[in-house]
RNA sequence: GGGUAGGUGGUCGAGUGGUUAAUGGCACCAGACUGUAAAUCUGGCGACGAGAGUCUACGAUGGUUCGAAUCCAUCCCUGCCCA
């Protein structure tokens, strides 16, 4: 049997060890590093999938939590599954509804079995499992499928992480055991384990036995300042299995996107572009700006003049800042868009610099203009 | 001309004798945002001052009172109704 998702490793840069690769999935390759924008409800929020194409996007990701309650999973399965239902022919990952354990805290129950969820949107009780998630995520049908988890806050104590990433392992067991479409859809494992490195070897280990095709770090980027970040991601990435692809989920802004590549990983996601967007925030080369700002009232430059987008290329600071001003929805568009390609186009201009072997020296040089402490 | 309702900080609008520089909403100013409960949330928003604080404020003027945006008198202005 042919495994749904490959690696294949094209180069590793001399000077930093970061990888250049492809991930091979049935809709096509996913040149890494790559970053993925987030479309949580199937849809990258403001943007068709003919504009996310023009920024660049080689893949995004939708949520299983989120298309289980609405429009719901046999639905979706329906009208012929997700890449025919949101008319997107480019992979697809579906996140499992782990980081929804974490981030609807308040509205959740734990158990050995799975959790139980008080809808956000109607506060109807509400459970997935690692079963139920593998059942509403072969039904959706995306390329790369995400084992069951929780993600841990931060802080958390030892004693409370060591029990969820244990209890992450076995749920990734149950997923393994329960996934039935491996032909279609690559199942990946997450290493949890929280800022503990003992945990993050053992969760690696127990879950590298487990044989997934893929396997991502969850678990980071969760508050913790960046040092400890970091300190956990240059640990972690290195025990993950090289002939894999290596993901870093929730991952972010552009410094973070840099060091990820740096550490070895191959795929990032992050809401962050299109959420600023929806602030009124853009990435330029020179650092972010807050476009909503009375300081650009009056700026008739593009958001960055480095860039190439559709954005860049026809409108001004100041038009973008009353459309925002204004609340209209064009001002959303423009900024995702502008916000999603400035990401997109670092990692295009990180896969060169890996092939040159000159990351290092690329990371130092984007810090110092982007504004960042080294 | 007669009657009636009203004039509050950028704006709309609460407050109807004393913890009132004056609730709220909007506008405005700024900050946050990292596997999306997020076109959201948080803070600020009379003047001067780093601050403690000081001053000026509820149409105008005068009055009652220990004390008034709140009570009284006169005046000015606005909406509506009648002539």
């Amino acid at each position: 049997m042919k495994p749904a998702i490959t690696y294949e490793l094209l180069h590793v840069c001399k000077q930093t060890g970061a990888r250049r690769g492809i991930v091979h999935t049935p809709h096509g390759d996913i040149q890494t590093p790559v970053f993925m924008p987030v479309g949580t409800q199937a849809t990258v929020k403001s943007m068709t999938p003919e504009e996310l194409k023009e920024v660049g996007a080689q893949i995004i990701l939708a949520n299983t939590y989120h298309l289980f309650l609405r429009p719901g999973h046999e639905l979706i399965k329906e009208a012929g599954g997700l890449h025919k239902f949101m008319h997107w022919d480019r992979p697809i990952l579906t996140d499992s509804g782990g980081f929804q354990v974490f981030s609807l805290g308040a509205l959740r129950t734990i158990s050995e079995e799975g959790v139980e969820f008080r809808s956000h949107l109607d506060g109807s009780k509400q459970f997935l499992s690692p079963e139920k998630a593998m059942e509403v995520e072969n039904a959706l049908g995306a390329d790369i499928i995400m084992a069951f988890d929780e993600c841990c806050p931060y802080p958390s104590t030892y004693e409370y992480t060591k029990k969820s990433m244990e209890r992450t392992t076995r749920w990734a067991k149950r997923c393994k055991e329960a996934h039935n479409r491996k032909e279609e859809q690559g199942l990946f494992g997450i290493i949890q384990g929280g800022f503990y490195k003992d945990l993050r070897k053992q969760s690696a280990e127990d879950l590298i036995k487990l044989d997934f095709p893929g396997y991502a770090i969850g678990g980071i980027s969760v508050g913790e300042p960046k040092k400890e970040f970091l300190d956990i991601l240059n640990y972690t990435a290195p025990i993950m299995p090289e002939n894999k692809p290596r993901y870093l989920m929730g991952v972010g802004t552009p410094d973070y996107l840099v060091e990820a590549a740096m550490a070895g990983i191959d795929m990032c996601d992050c809401v962050i572009p299109t959420r600023l967007a929806r602030h009124g925030t853009a990435f330029t080369s020179k650092g972010k700006i807050v476009v909503r700002n009375a300081s650009y009232e009056r700026d008739f430059n593009p958001l960055d003049d480095e860039c190439d987008c559709y954005t860049c290329k026809n409108y001004t600071r100041a038009y973008i800042r009353h459309l925002v001003k204004t609340n209209e929805i064009l001002g959303i568009r423009l900024l995702s868009i502008h916000n999603i390609k400035f990401l997109t186009n670092l990692m295009d201009k990180v896969r060169i610099e890996i092939e040159r072997d000159n990351l290092g020296s690329f990371r130092k040089e984007f810090y110092r203009k982007y504004g960042y402490e080294q």
